[in-house]
DNA sequence: GCTTGACTTAGAGCTTGCTCTAAGTGATAA
DNA sequence: TTATCACTTAGAGCAAGCTCTAAGTCAAGC
Protein backbone atom coordinates (compact mmCIF):
# COMPACT_ATOMS: atom_id res chain seq x y z
CA UNK A 1 0.00 0.00 0.00
CA UNK A 2 1.54 3.53 -0.94
CA UNK A 3 1.46 6.29 1.43
CA UNK A 4 -1.32 8.33 -0.71
CA UNK A 5 -3.59 4.87 0.04
CA UNK A 6 -2.75 4.89 3.56
CA UNK A 7 -3.20 8.20 4.06
CA UNK A 8 -7.12 8.07 2.10
CA UNK A 9 -7.81 4.98 4.44
CA UNK A 10 -6.78 6.72 7.61
CA UNK A 11 -7.98 9.78 6.95
CA UNK A 12 -4.22 11.39 7.77
CA UNK A 13 -2.41 13.36 5.40
CA UNK A 14 0.55 11.91 3.79
CA UNK A 15 3.00 14.66 5.57
CA UNK A 16 1.59 13.19 8.67
CA UNK A 17 2.07 9.65 8.26
CA UNK A 18 5.47 10.29 7.13
CA UNK A 19 5.64 12.90 10.13
CA UNK A 20 4.31 10.03 12.74
CA UNK A 21 7.64 7.90 11.45
CA UNK A 22 10.07 10.33 11.23
CA UNK A 23 9.70 11.07 15.24
CA UNK A 24 8.95 7.20 15.94
CA UNK A 25 5.54 7.65 16.70
CA UNK A 26 5.31 4.40 14.63
CA UNK A 27 7.70 2.11 13.56
CA UNK A 28 10.07 2.44 10.09
CA UNK A 29 7.46 1.50 7.30
CA UNK A 30 8.46 -1.19 5.29
CA UNK A 31 10.07 0.31 1.58
CA UNK A 32 9.80 -1.06 -2.10
CA UNK A 33 13.54 -1.89 -3.56
CA UNK A 34 13.25 2.04 -4.76
CA UNK A 35 12.95 3.20 -1.35
CA UNK A 36 9.01 3.69 -1.40
CA UNK A 37 7.10 3.73 1.51
CA UNK A 38 5.13 0.23 1.43
CA UNK A 39 2.09 0.00 4.23
CA UNK A 40 2.37 -3.81 4.94
CA UNK A 41 -0.76 -4.88 7.14
CA UNK A 42 1.27 -4.43 9.97
CA UNK A 43 2.14 -0.78 9.33
CA UNK A 44 -1.43 -0.47 8.91
CA UNK A 45 -2.29 -1.39 11.77
CA UNK A 46 0.22 0.94 13.68
CA UNK A 47 -1.23 3.69 11.89
CA UNK A 48 -4.87 2.70 13.31
CA UNK A 49 -3.99 2.20 16.85
CA UNK A 50 -2.08 5.58 16.74
CA UNK A 51 -4.68 7.69 15.09
CA UNK A 52 -7.01 6.00 17.75
CA UNK A 53 -4.87 6.96 20.49
CA UNK A 54 -3.79 10.79 19.08
CA UNK A 55 -8.01 11.07 18.62
CA UNK A 56 -8.45 10.67 21.91
CA UNK A 57 -5.79 13.17 22.98
CA UNK A 58 -2.86 10.54 23.87
CA UNK A 59 0.50 12.72 24.06
CA UNK A 60 2.51 12.12 20.98
CA UNK A 61 5.25 12.14 23.66
CA UNK A 62 3.83 8.82 25.70
CA UNK A 63 3.01 7.19 22.49
CA UNK A 64 6.35 7.07 21.29
CA UNK A 65 7.67 5.43 24.03
CA UNK A 66 5.08 3.03 23.91
CA UNK A 67 6.15 1.98 20.41
CA UNK A 68 10.07 2.43 21.61
CA UNK A 69 9.08 -0.08 24.40
CA UNK A 70 7.64 -2.43 22.35
CA UNK A 71 10.14 -2.44 19.40
CA UNK A 72 12.61 -3.54 22.66
CA UNK A 73 10.50 -7.12 23.12
CA UNK A 74 9.60 -9.19 26.08
CA UNK A 75 11.54 -7.49 28.44
CA UNK A 76 9.18 -4.26 28.18
CA UNK A 77 5.74 -5.94 28.86
CA UNK A 78 5.96 -4.07 32.14
CA UNK A 79 6.98 -1.26 31.01
CA UNK A 80 4.48 -0.56 28.39
CA UNK A 81 1.72 -1.93 30.90
CA UNK A 82 2.75 0.22 33.66
CA UNK A 83 2.86 3.22 30.50
CA UNK A 84 -0.86 2.01 29.28
CA UNK A 85 -2.87 2.14 32.66
CA UNK A 86 -1.01 5.57 33.51
CA UNK A 87 -2.82 7.15 30.09
CA UNK A 88 -5.98 5.17 30.64
CA UNK A 89 -6.05 6.58 34.01
CA UNK A 90 -5.50 10.32 32.68
CA UNK A 91 -8.22 9.54 29.67
CA UNK A 92 -10.76 8.79 32.26
CA UNK A 93 -9.79 11.94 34.66
CA UNK A 94 -10.34 13.79 31.07
CA UNK A 95 -13.68 11.79 30.27
CA UNK A 96 -15.50 12.53 33.14
CA UNK A 97 -14.69 15.96 33.00
CA UNK A 98 -15.91 16.34 29.81
CA UNK A 99 -19.11 14.00 30.61
CA UNK A 100 -19.65 17.11 33.40
CA UNK A 101 -19.27 19.85 30.49
CA UNK A 102 -21.73 17.91 28.29
CA UNK A 103 -24.34 18.01 30.85
CA UNK A 104 -23.78 21.49 31.92
CA UNK A 105 -24.01 22.63 27.99
CA UNK A 106 -27.35 20.55 28.12
CA UNK A 107 -28.64 22.04 30.89
CA UNK A 108 -27.82 25.57 29.14
CA UNK A 109 -29.35 24.51 26.01
CA UNK A 110 -32.49 23.45 27.65
CA UNK A 111 -32.86 26.89 29.56
CA UNK A 112 -32.73 28.73 26.47
CA UNK A 113 -35.22 26.16 25.04
CA UNK A 114 -37.41 27.15 27.90
CA UNK A 115 -36.59 30.85 27.23
CA UNK A 116 -35.79 30.03 31.02
CA UNK A 117 -32.33 32.01 30.67
CA UNK A 118 -31.19 33.94 33.50
CA UNK A 119 -28.21 36.42 33.71
CA UNK A 120 -24.72 34.41 32.67
CA UNK A 121 -24.35 34.59 36.70
CA UNK A 122 -27.01 32.92 37.65
CA UNK A 123 -26.69 29.99 35.86
CA UNK A 124 -23.35 28.65 36.84
CA UNK A 125 -24.52 27.15 39.73
CA UNK A 126 -24.59 24.08 37.61
CA UNK B 1 -10.74 40.37 44.23
CA UNK B 2 -7.55 40.47 42.98
CA UNK B 3 -5.94 38.86 39.59
CA UNK B 4 -3.71 36.62 42.20
CA UNK B 5 -6.56 35.65 44.68
CA UNK B 6 -8.54 34.39 41.65
CA UNK B 7 -5.87 33.01 40.13
CA UNK B 8 -5.51 30.65 43.34
CA UNK B 9 -8.73 29.98 43.44
CA UNK B 10 -9.24 29.04 39.94
CA UNK B 11 -5.98 27.11 39.52
CA UNK B 12 -4.98 29.61 36.62
CA UNK B 13 -2.18 32.09 35.76
CA UNK B 14 -2.66 35.42 36.19
CA UNK B 15 -0.87 35.83 32.91
CA UNK B 16 -3.81 33.34 31.67
CA UNK B 17 -6.42 35.62 32.97
CA UNK B 18 -5.40 38.55 31.92
CA UNK B 19 -4.79 36.64 28.44
CA UNK B 20 -8.27 35.73 28.42
CA UNK B 21 -9.65 39.35 29.56
CA UNK B 22 -7.90 40.67 26.77
CA UNK B 23 -8.71 38.40 23.92
CA UNK B 24 -12.37 38.70 25.01
CA UNK B 25 -12.98 35.49 26.17
CA UNK B 26 -14.10 37.04 29.35
CA UNK B 27 -15.74 40.41 29.75
CA UNK B 28 -13.77 43.01 30.95
CA UNK B 29 -13.24 42.75 34.72
CA UNK B 30 -14.03 45.78 36.94
CA UNK B 31 -11.57 47.47 38.37
CA UNK B 32 -10.08 49.38 41.50
CA UNK B 33 -10.11 53.69 41.31
CA UNK B 34 -6.18 53.02 40.41
CA UNK B 35 -6.96 50.65 37.47
CA UNK B 36 -5.81 47.23 39.31
CA UNK B 37 -8.50 44.30 38.63
CA UNK B 38 -10.94 43.68 41.01
CA UNK B 39 -13.11 40.67 40.03
CA UNK B 40 -16.50 40.59 41.43
CA UNK B 41 -18.58 37.42 41.90
CA UNK B 42 -19.92 38.08 37.95
CA UNK B 43 -16.24 38.34 36.76
CA UNK B 44 -15.51 35.00 39.04
CA UNK B 45 -18.46 33.34 37.68
CA UNK B 46 -17.24 33.92 34.07
CA UNK B 47 -13.54 32.70 34.80
CA UNK B 48 -15.47 30.05 36.32
CA UNK B 49 -17.32 28.83 33.42
CA UNK B 50 -14.39 29.77 30.65
CA UNK B 51 -12.08 27.55 32.78
CA UNK B 52 -14.82 24.69 32.56
CA UNK B 53 -15.71 24.87 28.74
CA UNK B 54 -11.46 25.48 28.26
CA UNK B 55 -10.72 22.20 29.99
CA UNK B 56 -12.92 20.44 28.25
CA UNK B 57 -11.20 21.37 25.00
CA UNK B 58 -14.22 23.71 23.80
CA UNK B 59 -12.18 26.18 21.45
CA UNK B 60 -11.40 29.47 22.65
CA UNK B 61 -12.52 31.30 19.33
CA UNK B 62 -16.44 30.00 19.82
CA UNK B 63 -16.10 30.52 23.16
CA UNK B 64 -14.99 34.32 22.28
CA UNK B 65 -17.64 33.99 20.14
CA UNK B 66 -20.34 33.68 22.86
CA UNK B 67 -18.92 36.31 25.44
CA UNK B 68 -19.23 38.59 22.39
CA UNK B 69 -22.56 37.53 21.84
CA UNK B 70 -23.93 37.73 25.41
CA UNK B 71 -22.80 40.98 25.89
CA UNK B 72 -25.11 41.64 22.64
CA UNK B 73 -27.71 40.80 24.82
CA UNK B 74 -31.18 38.99 24.22
CA UNK B 75 -31.11 40.15 20.72
CA UNK B 76 -28.82 37.04 20.04
CA UNK B 77 -30.11 34.53 21.81
CA UNK B 78 -30.97 32.51 18.99
CA UNK B 79 -27.30 32.68 18.03
CA UNK B 80 -25.93 31.56 21.39
CA UNK B 81 -28.09 28.55 21.28
CA UNK B 82 -27.30 27.58 18.41
CA UNK B 83 -23.71 27.93 19.20
CA UNK B 84 -24.04 25.98 22.35
CA UNK B 85 -25.61 23.45 20.61
CA UNK B 86 -22.90 23.46 18.07
CA UNK B 87 -20.11 23.18 20.54
CA UNK B 88 -22.33 20.11 22.87
CA UNK B 89 -22.36 18.16 19.74
CA UNK B 90 -18.72 18.10 19.14
CA UNK B 91 -18.26 17.75 22.72
CA UNK B 92 -20.72 14.28 22.54
CA UNK B 93 -18.60 13.27 19.17
CA UNK B 94 -15.28 13.65 21.23
CA UNK B 95 -16.54 11.78 24.05
CA UNK B 96 -18.06 8.76 22.47
CA UNK B 97 -14.77 8.61 20.30
CA UNK B 98 -12.46 8.86 24.04
CA UNK B 99 -14.81 6.22 25.78
CA UNK B 100 -13.93 3.88 22.73
CA UNK B 101 -10.11 4.28 23.50
CA UNK B 102 -10.50 3.93 26.75
CA UNK B 103 -12.14 0.68 26.13
CA UNK B 104 -9.43 -0.46 24.14
CA UNK B 105 -6.72 0.68 26.44
CA UNK B 106 -8.73 -1.32 29.44
CA UNK B 107 -8.31 -4.34 27.24
CA UNK B 108 -5.07 -4.00 26.40
CA UNK B 109 -4.26 -3.76 30.26
CA UNK B 110 -6.22 -6.78 30.89
CA UNK B 111 -4.26 -8.59 28.11
CA UNK B 112 -1.37 -7.29 29.65
CA UNK B 113 -2.56 -8.51 33.38
CA UNK B 114 -3.21 -12.09 31.42
CA UNK B 115 0.06 -12.40 29.98
CA UNK B 116 -1.44 -13.10 27.08
CA UNK B 117 -0.51 -9.98 24.50
CA UNK B 118 -0.16 -11.34 21.16
CA UNK B 119 2.17 -9.31 18.53
CA UNK B 120 0.94 -5.81 18.46
CA UNK B 121 -0.70 -6.25 15.02
CA UNK B 122 -3.20 -8.95 16.18
CA UNK B 123 -4.63 -7.09 19.02
CA UNK B 124 -5.69 -4.48 16.45
CA UNK B 125 -9.33 -5.79 15.87
CA UNK B 126 -10.92 -3.84 19.20
C1' DG C 1 15.45 9.79 -24.30
C1' DC C 2 12.57 13.11 -22.22
C1' DT C 3 8.76 14.57 -19.53
C1' DT C 4 5.50 13.85 -15.95
C1' DG C 5 4.16 13.06 -11.48
C1' DA C 6 4.34 10.71 -7.20
C1' DC C 7 7.61 9.74 -4.23
C1' DT C 8 11.89 10.95 -1.09
C1' DT C 9 14.44 13.91 2.73
C1' DA C 10 15.53 17.87 5.63
C1' DG C 11 14.04 21.60 7.51
C1' DA C 12 11.23 25.89 7.74
C1' DG C 13 6.64 27.72 8.84
C1' DC C 14 2.07 27.80 10.91
C1' DT C 15 -1.75 27.54 14.55
C1' DT C 16 -3.39 27.23 19.15
C1' DG C 17 -2.96 28.45 23.61
C1' DC C 18 -0.58 29.97 26.73
C1' DT C 19 3.78 32.08 29.28
C1' DC C 20 7.32 35.28 29.82
C1' DT C 21 9.70 39.84 29.42
C1' DA C 22 10.24 44.71 29.52
C1' DA C 23 8.97 48.97 30.85
C1' DG C 24 6.15 51.58 33.64
C1' DT C 25 2.60 52.92 37.64
C1' DG C 26 1.10 53.38 42.10
C1' DA C 27 0.04 52.07 46.99
C1' DT C 28 2.17 50.75 51.27
C1' DA C 29 6.06 50.07 54.74
C1' DA C 30 10.52 51.64 56.78
C1' DT D 1 10.80 59.84 50.82
C1' DT D 2 12.42 56.15 49.06
C1' DA D 3 12.32 51.36 48.41
C1' DT D 4 9.44 47.45 47.58
C1' DC D 5 6.20 44.82 45.41
C1' DA D 6 2.09 43.70 43.12
C1' DC D 7 -0.03 45.48 39.64
C1' DT D 8 -0.47 47.41 34.61
C1' DT D 9 0.20 47.02 29.18
C1' DA D 10 2.17 45.54 24.80
C1' DG D 11 4.39 42.39 22.63
C1' DA D 12 7.87 38.62 22.19
C1' DG D 13 8.71 33.71 23.05
C1' DC D 14 7.53 28.90 23.57
C1' DA D 15 5.54 23.98 23.10
C1' DA D 16 2.78 20.73 20.69
C1' DG D 17 1.40 19.04 16.61
C1' DC D 18 1.13 19.29 12.37
C1' DT D 19 1.78 21.35 7.35
C1' DC D 20 4.33 23.20 3.73
C1' DT D 21 8.52 24.08 0.83
C1' DA D 22 12.64 23.06 -1.65
C1' DA D 23 15.49 20.15 -3.85
C1' DG D 24 16.16 15.84 -5.49
C1' DT D 25 15.06 10.66 -7.18
C1' DC D 26 12.84 7.33 -9.79
C1' DA D 27 9.48 4.66 -12.67
C1' DA D 28 6.24 4.89 -16.48
C1' DG D 29 4.28 6.72 -20.70
C1' DC D 30 4.89 9.34 -25.13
Amino acid sequence: MTITEVSKKYELSADTLRYYERIGLIPTVHRTSSGIRDYLEEDCNWVEFIKCMRSSGLPIEALIEYVTLFQEGDSSVDARKKLLIEQRDLLAIKLEAMQTTLERLNYKIKRYENGLMLKENKLTKL
